[in-house]
RNA sequence: GGAAAGGUGGCAGAGCGGCCGAAUGCGGCGGUUUCGAAAACCGCUAGUGUCGAAAGGCACUCGGGGGUUCGAAUCCCCCCCUUUCCGCCA
């Protein structure tokens, strides 16, 4: 009996651990498809800016403004950082801020500040363990991990939980730095801040029911589309196809801003939602009333989450597309009340 | 993480064993010229440490550290960084 009871243990390991590699499967409406080639694009918002000029990239803009400092960075930390500096890093906070406040006051998410390092486990309910163990920072001495994106802990909060429907759905958003090894990162599309080991994010996390998790993940996505028109930023919306969806996602829409310096779309928001794949591997239920009034059983949650939005290319894309003559940058109208009134950023 | 090309004075860029702390161009500074300016022409112009009242001297520095050599910016090894291609992502 011992010695069953020993068998069936392994066994269920390796179930689990052959479970634990195994991707979320795309809903069906996701476009067939090999890779990122075959991604849709399924809008285009705005209208790319004219120069009378040749307009720069960032890294010679933010540099010449002093607002952005790789050189020193790269000193403190190796390469892959950036240090903002007077106006930048205030409109970094302005960004940060205006994103938060949108989210809680327009759009009715509860604001979270969270722990950035987190467990193993925390890591495996959201999926990034163990598929991507090496794209995480570790500490050497504690078993905590830095957080790639604040969809972990937020995701997880309610982890093991067995929420109320008449809660759902639960909408959280949080700002936290993110960590990412970006193992191997280098050439093009890596330059400046465009992918940096450290970066900003305000996130929006949907916890809610299976029958409206599609509905609701467009719901999203239009949030985070809001803070780009409001920023006047040109951007289009892809839709993923099945071979470029990620690892625990169903269906996922990037968000792609027009970078005006490099004539290129830089993503800055990724919405997904992973059906329940994040809630089963992080035991995340909820109970609705059964048809005779009595408590039903514990159904697993849909988990939805969106970037809204990434710093360093929103940044890019402010600093690109608002760039003048003399090389000062005027400042989205949005901002500036979070800039004291500002409306420009020139070379002090 | 893989592959390639590179890192030289404020900037650009030559030099690839001794003639090199380093051509040339741009920029900067001073001067000639001019009523003044521009242009042209002439001269000066790397950094740090240290000594000196100053003029100037000395030492170290061609991404960093080792090595080869009588001698290294130049050759070899390791590391860092930059750019480009692949891959992966926000």
């Amino acid at each position: 009996m011992a010695a069953l009871d020993q068998q069936r243990e392994v066994l269920e390991r390796q179930l689990n651990d052959t479970l634990l590699v195994l991707p979320n499967p795309c809903l069906a409406s996701v476009p067939k498809g090999k890779d990122a080639a075959d991604n849709v694009v399924a809008g285009e918002w705005g209208v790319k800016p004219t120069f009378a000029f040749t307009p720069k990239a960032h890294w010679d803009l933010g540099p010449a403004l002093g607002i952005m400092d790789f050189e020193r960075a790269t000193k403190l930390s190796g390469s892959g950082f950036v240090v903002l500096r007077g106006a930048g890093a205030r409109l970094a906070r302005a960004l940060v801020s205006w994103f938060l406040d949108t989210h809680t006051q327009r759009h009715g998410y509860t604001e979270l500040a969270v722990p950035y390092l987190v467990t193993a486990q925390t890591m495996q309910g959201t999926g990034q363990l163990p598929k991507f163990a090496d794209q995480l920072y570790a500490c050497k001495d504690d078993p905590l991990l830095l957080i790639p994106t604040a969809e972990v802990p937020v995701t997880n909060l309610h982890a093991g939980e067995i929420l109320d429907a008449a809660e759902l759905p639960v909408k959280y958003t949080a700002h936290t730095p993110c960590f990412r090894r970006e193992a191997g990162a280098a050439g093009i599309g890596t330059r400046g801040m465009t992918r940096v080991h450290q970066f900003d994010k305000v996130e929006v996390v949907w916890l809610t029911k299976p029958e409206s998790s599609y509905t609701d993940l467009l719901t999203l996505r239009g949030h985070a589309e809001w803070l780009l028109q409001q920023l006047g930023l040109p951007y289009r919306v892809l839709q993923l196809c099945t071979g470029d969806t990620g690892f625990g996602s169903a269906c996922t829409f990037d968000l792609e801003v027009w970078s005006a310096g490099t004539n290129n779309w830089l993503e800055v928001s990724s919405c997904s939602t992973f059906t329940d794949f994040q809630a089963r591997r992080a035991n995340l239920r909820f109970r609705a009333p059964g048809a005779d009034g009595k408590p039903g059983k514990p159904q697993f949650v849909h988990t939805l989450n969106g970037s809204g939005l990434a710093l360093p290319r929103c940044l890019i894309a402010i600093l690109e597309a608002y760039q003048q003559a003399d090389g000062s940058v005027i400042v989205p109208e949005v901002l500036r009340p979070y800039l004291g009134g500002t409306e420009r950023i020139a070379k002090l």
